[in-house]
DNA sequence: TGGCTCAAAAATGGATACAAAAAGAGGCTG
DNA sequence: CAGCCTCTTTTTGTATCCATTTTTGAGCCA
């Protein structure tokens, strides 16, 4: 089921993402068909694809190139998903949620709160919690009622976002991130119990500081990978 | 500089818009190069970004749908626009805006005012206060320094949007209309002032409420469309 | 030597041809 | 009569092919 279009288009993203493609670089059709040896046509879809992804730009009659990500975009980034995640947490409140979203939030608590208190090496502490943490928000996104928001989010930037998402984790200093974690976590317990009483605006307010932790994070980070020109690798993000 | 597939787009979305198709028909890429004797290539096009906009949905193996709109449908729409707007006017007043913003927000208060001032029949109001909104709205959104949120908002579901756009003003209570119209135009003049002392919460605040009354109006209207199966026309939003 | 023009090469957009997969219809059999 | 199987039609994905536009480069002229 995997068609050659979607194929080229997940393979170029990754590129993409792990910077396998230089920002800025150009991409043609015939060059993309050529290197993956299929015709054009697969190679124009999955072009068109990643331009309204936003991972790549269409110049007028020049083919496409490689988007590099600013400061400023990633900011943008986090500020949109901040807004339409505070507002997914509200709606979830307001509507109630259902016993199987309930559970699969509880159990992502239940996950992290073991991970945080077992003594586990750092890099296997930081899979799980990261892998806990993305079923946590994808929940709350996909759940809340508000078809539109996962809508939305699926198809804005998903560059500035998979970007942040392989960068937020200083290996240097694994204490302060244990802190770091445990705050997030402590905001999820705290989130869970909003949704419970079906308190919209407390649901929202604590989305909202949740995310804007991860901003604030996020700037300090990126601040260090772009001026040092050093790059820290692990899973995790707010 | 029109393309095939660009002129097709905005063909078929204008249909769709405007209801020349119904929701729920089926139309696929060989129906529609036919209909406009083109090749499937532009017609794949144009249905794919069709899609992606939210005005058709795909079944799989089955071509493509006219998404039906609901109730529901148009709630979200306006939930996640409050969110992106509110972000917007946080953004915006806590950058600081241009003198060129600060005089095209200036113009069309003025513009609103002197309508409302004005003893104009209905219709012309209507048009006049809803171009001078629009341009107020618009302006935010795009000036307000974050790129992200006027990418994500033209490329999310045009349909519930546009809907709304011509159902929103009931012809039969002209006075009460046009007081809905001031209080519009008060949340506007509000706005300006909080964007000009730079603050940040209660431009949010004040474009949330803003947005919100839209919701509570719209939803209104909505049910007296769809239960009645009327449909009243008029320019004028929020 | 520098700028201009024209031509060759490449790239994109669109048209069509071809193959494979899926849905529908209709008949066959138990 | 019901369920299953098969054949046809529709739909989709891919490969080329053609035309238009753009770029680039070479050669010519001032």
């Amino acid at each position: 089921m995997h068609s050659s279009a979607q194929h080229l288009q997940s393979v170029v993203r990754r590129q993409i993402v792990t910077g396998g493609r230089e920002p800025g670089a150009r991409i043609s059709e015939v060059a993309l068909a050529a290197e993956f040896d299929v015709s054009r046509t697969p190679a124009r879809t999955a072009l068109a694809s990643l331009e309204a992804e936003g991972l790549i730009e269409k110049r007028e009659g020049r083919g496409y190139t490689i988007r590099s990500i600013s400061k400023a975009d990633i900011s943008n980034a986090i500020a949109v998903r901040a807004a339409l995640e505070s507002l997914a947490a509200k709606t979830l409140a307001e509507t109630g949620m259902s016993d199987a979203v309930e559970a699969t939030l509880l159990s992502s608590i239940s996950t992290t709160e073991s991970i945080l208190e077992s003594d586990t090496p750092v890099q296997e502490l930081l899979d799980g919690y990261h892998a806990a943490n993305v079923i946590f928000h994808e929940t709350i996104m996909l759940k809340c009622g508000n078809d539109l928001i996962a809508h939305t989010f699926e198809r804005i930037a998903m560059l500035p976002l998979a970007k942040l998402g392989s960068l937020v984790f200083d290996t240097t200093n694994p204490r302060r991130e244990r802190m770091r974690l445990m705050v997030g976590h402590s905001q999820h317990v705290i989130l869970l119990d909003a949704l419970r009483q079906r308190d919209g605006a407390r649901a929202e307010a604590m989305m909202r500081e949740h995310s804007h932790a991860t901003l604030n994070y996020a700037d300090l980070f990126v601040r260090k990978v772009y001026e040092n020109g050093t790059r820290t690798t692990g899973g995790g993000k707010s």
